[in-house]
DNA sequence: GCGACAG
DNA sequence: ATCTTGTCGC
């Protein structure tokens, strides 16, 4: 039976990197033991050089890509961000927004790599790590792995390799947009996340999943920021 | 030693 | 990550 794993975020970075290497023999990559009803999408958003952070996830309904329900998040961080170490900069503001949800999706898509990681423990690992959940991740730069350059054509794929180990995909997600790219976070493998990756396309450069909750985390952060902003400035 | 480096 | 309108190209 698999547990949700409990620790501590307030690390210093070489203890995050020591925790990553213990956390990293828990990810279990395998194909989904039921069928997706709903998938989350999960993201960040903050001012710049602000660290009061605004985590948003949604759920859509896996057949319309239809947005069922939003759960939102803020508080101020203390971690920075540094390459590789970026889960514990964010991932503590996405549980809080994580636990406001009323339908817990039976997979997430989190902004940023999955196993597609130095030590394989992107935040979407991460996440799926904590959470006890299927994650993958869809990043809109490489981290860590080589990859082939993708054909022109939307749809066209080449597969992240580090040495003989297949991380995920680059996927050229529309015609004349840079690729995305795909990878299992937890509790999935490199070609279902693929797939599901590819479902979630209606058109634009992002999966629906990442693309509206990067829409509705910003709407969120924008109307908390003027609301504080009148607190102080009053007008009427 | 040098370059790379998610959000 | 965020700030931003128009503009160039397919």
């Amino acid at each position: 039976m698999a547990e949700s794993l409990e620790h501590s975020w307030q690390l210093d970075p070489k203890d995050a990197v020591e925790l990553q290497r213990e956390l990293r023999t828990r990810i279990r990559l395998q194909p989904l033991d039921k069928p997706i009803r709903f998938i989350g999408g999960a993201d960040i958003s903050f001012n710049l050089y602000s660290d009061v952070f605004y985590a948003g996830i949604v759920v859509l309904d896996y057949a319309t890509l239809e947005v069922v329900e939003t759960a939102f998040h803020t508080e101020t961080v203390t971690f920075p961000y540094i390459p590789g170490l970026l889960s514990f900069r964010e991932i503590p503001t996405l549980l809080k927004a994580w636990a406001k949800l009323a339908t817990k999706p039976d997979v997430t898509m989190v902004d940023g790599h999955g196993i597609a990681h130095p030590r394989r423990m992107g935040i979407a690992t991460h996440f799926g790590l904590v959470t006890d959940s299927p994650t993958l991740g869809c990043a809109k730069k490489v981290l860590t792995g080589r990859i082939a350059p993708v054909g022109k054509e939307a749809g066209s794929v080449s597969p992240i390799m580090d040495k003989e180990e297949l991380l995920g995909y680059a996927l050229r997600s529309r015609l004349r947009s840079n690729p995305v790219y795909i990878s299992p976070g937890h509790l999935l493998d490199p070609e279902s996340a693929l797939a599901i990756a590819r479902h979630c396309l209606r058109g634009y450069k992002l999966p629906e999943p990442t693309r509206r909750a990067h829409e509705v985390v910003n709407e969120f952060r924008r109307r908390e920021t003027a609301e504080s902003s009148d607190e102080d400035n009053p007008t009427g």
